[in-house]
DNA sequence: TCGATCCATACCGTGAGGGTATCGGCCGAG
DNA sequence: CTCGGCCGATACCCTCACGGTATGGATCGA
């Protein structure tokens, strides 16, 4: 058997994704017949079915859950490829961070300033983004390097390197009955309702869930929800809310994490300069944790 | 610019690697003119040169060499998928096991034993293969897990797990200055031949190279080279070979691999049971360590 | 029972991709 | 210096894979 074309990937991730052979079709950008004809002709040529299709409902076989998460990989691995070379390519070598909206913990100032004086350096291009988009930009070639925190994210396809550990609070109404504790436990949230991030914009949004910082302060100030999240997002709260540290929560790590195996000297000298400027901080207290005690 | 098909990778794979369009082509089952065009077409999509091409030699740009290897990575996603996928699907599962003859240490019969008694189990086939095939098939899905040499192999892609360090000897011939040495140390081996691992067919052998341990020790018996091996091939030698302790060499460690991110029951039942059995190995003096004591 | 929904099949047209023939530049032999 | 051979690019043609439209057949709700 000849070797499998990205265009079955894409319409077998495109239905897989939809569960619905018209949506998919429509979403590509053709016609039904052609889709299904594809699919079909995909299950034969790998001797394995994929879809268990009625008239009225599409679901995967567990080969298909498979291959569903193996296309998206194969397909990711293909944009890096053309990306990365573009980018080898082009003599005007930029660095591409992503991070999310107040994910450095105040210490990407500090990051930037000591790698510009790295021989090494060239300038760096910041694009904030949701959590879930972050990982993935660095897997398809669109990122260089990303800040994110290890407890959010899968991690496979990257090397990562540790820049600090921070422990959680929790974020509250200024008006909800634990926001005066000093601290408090897990077990006191066991009623609360916590939000979930939304992953794709294809996910019904079923259950509480939200898309950036911004809609989760604005659920919480609402009265809807609650949420543990680092210590560091401190510095974008609103009046109207309170934090609370959270003793027994496992404390979350920021993290650098940049494509597997590379190793270009301008990524590699801003990974040197981060990990180091990072060392730095943690061990003399930095203004956030002075603010965090401060807070307590 | 809509995605690249996996042909034109595997067209561009096939010029970078035969730097002749002609044998690129033969390669490829087609003929050179298409070939041409096909590069050409991609080179125009991407907006970046990939070869520079005289009409007497055809050279890698810095582009070219990033895309070569992404491309590779690439094609082997691709392929994962397929047999990923294919294997889910077949209901008679089975675990694929690589490892180069003679490289468990001793250790696989005692890690069999133990894994059939697992309530996960299946049925594990074995294949033998050269040094540098080893990592690819875990990649692109045609194994499941692998017994490495840490110092050979690339290890992106893959998650790993030690199973046991071993000390490094030289192996001579008998008739050699330094055949009956307590031990050596590397300097003393400066002014020696090492042979090569031949990394795949294409590669000339431009200089000394072997493809297995077979070759390797008929050039040694035959006084054209000696080699630095991990302790444990002794068990394979030949009566007109001797073997010395290296002292200062690395210690070199026996790595259990398998797909990044796959956590099969199947699988992560052999990994558990694997470094459970090594550990115990570890511990209580093995059959390859008293061979060592024993010997020097 | 009828209509709506949804995937599969039948049939047709077009263009991407492959083949052959040939050109043009580059090198080495004489 | 010239000629011949090598090699990639170009020109031109043809075929079939892929996409489109029309329609069939199965299932479910009213």
């Amino acid at each position: 058997m000849d070797r499998l074309q990205t265009r079955e990937l894409a319409y077998f991730v495109a239905v897989a994704e939809e569960l619905h052979f018209g949506r998919a079709a429509e979403r590509l950008g053709i016609a039904q017949p052609p889709l299904s004809r594809a699919i079909s002709r995909l299950e034969r040529r790998m001797g394995v079915p994929l879809l268990e299709r009625t008239s009225r409902k599409v679901t995967l076989t567990p080969a298909g859950e498979v291959f569903l998460t193996e296309s998206r990989r194969a397909l990711d691995a293909v944009d890096a490829a053309v990306r990365r070379a573009q980018r080898a390519g082009r003599p005007a070598s930029r660095l591409v961070l992503v991070m999310k909206s107040g994910g450095d913990c105040g210490l990407l100032p500090d990051i930037l300033a000591a790698y510009e004086t790295d021989p090494d350096a060239v300038p760096v291009d910041i694009v904030l983004c949701s959590a879930h988009e972050r990982a993935q930009m660095i897997r398809d070639g669109r990122a260089d390097v990303g800040l994110l925190h290890r407890s959010n994210t899968d991690l496979t396809g990257l090397d990562t390197e540790e820049l600090l550990t921070e422990d959680q609070v929790v974020v509250l109404p200024r008006s909800h009955h634990l926001a005066d504790r000093a601290s408090v436990r897990l077990a006191d949230l066991a009623g609360e309702t916590m939000p979930h991030w939304s992953a794709d914009p294809h996910n019904t949004p079923n259950r509480l869930s939200v898309r950036d910082v911004g809609q989760l302060l604005q659920l919480i100030a609402l009265g809807r929800a609650v949420a543990v999240v680092p210590a560091s997002v401190r510095g974008q709260l609103r009046d109207d809310l309170a934090c609370v540290p959270v003793t027994d929560a496992q404390p979350t790590a920021l993290i650098l994490a940049w494509p597997q195996g590379h190793r270009a000297s301008a990524l590699a000298a801003f990974v040197r300069t981060a990990t180091t400027v990072a060392a730095h901080r943690q061990q003399t207290p930095s203004r956030v944790k002075r603010r965090r005690i401060h807070a307590t």
